[in-house]
DNA sequence: CCGAAAGAGCACTAAACTAGTGCCGATTAA
DNA sequence: TTAATCGGCACTAGTTTAGTGCTCTTTCGG
């Protein structure tokens, strides 16, 4: 029912936080990388959940690891230039909104019997296309800033 | 996944359907109700299911069911004036996004132990409302105006 | 009155998805 | 060599979703 995965408020979780940690300290771009237990101790949340999260974040390009003693993850880019369209894309796949998709290709694969007279797929896929951009238009930089009005959430999109 | 229930689906179909069947004849408001059983001849989706979403349609406010022989359902009001964030709402309860919900109550049932430091809340909660937002701007009859540009489908929103 | 059409309510099953955990391998700094 | 850390695979339990069956109530038409 419209609802993102646990999975994906943990990872919203550790990216709010890598982006307040980056912001607290402009330079000293080698201190930015953080463990996923460091995280874990933080936030009382499920630390193997929480390295899922992380490590699909770095599958997306998101994240950047590190292996090792003082391994961790930093984020790849300055958090102004992430969206949490990437974000969400990268921790559960492109929203999807209805099960035909009805992307642009015709997936279609067998599925969807209603297809040939389908009346909502096209308005559907227009709607997908809106939550999308609404999700492009925010980024990581404005998730994090929690003294913004709440306006400034989307001042990306208007 | 961010994604509509089947349920909705079917209801959103119906709703189409109805809205486009209205809009071929401005009177003639008898002639509007249509049963369950016609809707399920037309579109190949199964029967059950989509009494289901009629049924929460009614309970929701949107559709008015007329019991008997020759009953059926009718749209309550004009489809411009029927948004789709209360036919999602109808269909499958508001769009909570995140488990804790962050609505403005303080919910917290017990259950997220995060909140005294989650670091998402507030962002959550505002894009939330975005995206309620952006389903309320969207009218029914948007939705059944198959013939309107991409853009049309927001023009409540900009 | 009676029967058929149609909505309303309840309960049930099976499949899919979600949340969470365990274990082990690979890598790297000390 | 050891410990910390990421990476990958598999597994269990609980919840949600999809779909169906049955029965009751209402209403029109004969």
């Amino acid at each position: 029912m419209l609802r993102l995965t646990k999975r994906t408020e943990y990872g919203l979780i550790a990216l709010v936080h890598m982006a307040e940690l980056a912001q607290a300290r402009p330079a000293d771009a080698e201190a930015e990388v953080i463990s996923a237990r460091a995280i874990g101790d933080i936030f009382p949340i499920p630390k193997r959940m929480l390295a899922e999260a992380l490590k699909h974040l770095q599958q997306g390009g998101i994240l950047e690891s590190t292996r090792g003693v003082r391994g961790g993850y930093r984020l790849s880019r300055p958090a102004d230039q992430i969206s949490l369209g990437e974000i969400v894309s990268a921790l559960e796949g492109p929203p999807t909104l209805t099960s035909c998709a009805g992307m642009g290709a015709a997936s279609s694969d067998g599925g969807c019997e209603v297809e040939p007279v389908c009346p909502i797929r096209s308005p559907l896929a227009r709607l997908r296309t809106g939550i999308w951009t609404l999700f492009e238009g925010v980024t990581l930089q404005a998730l994090a800033d929690r003294s913004a009005d709440p306006s400034g959430l989307f001042s990306a999109t208007g």
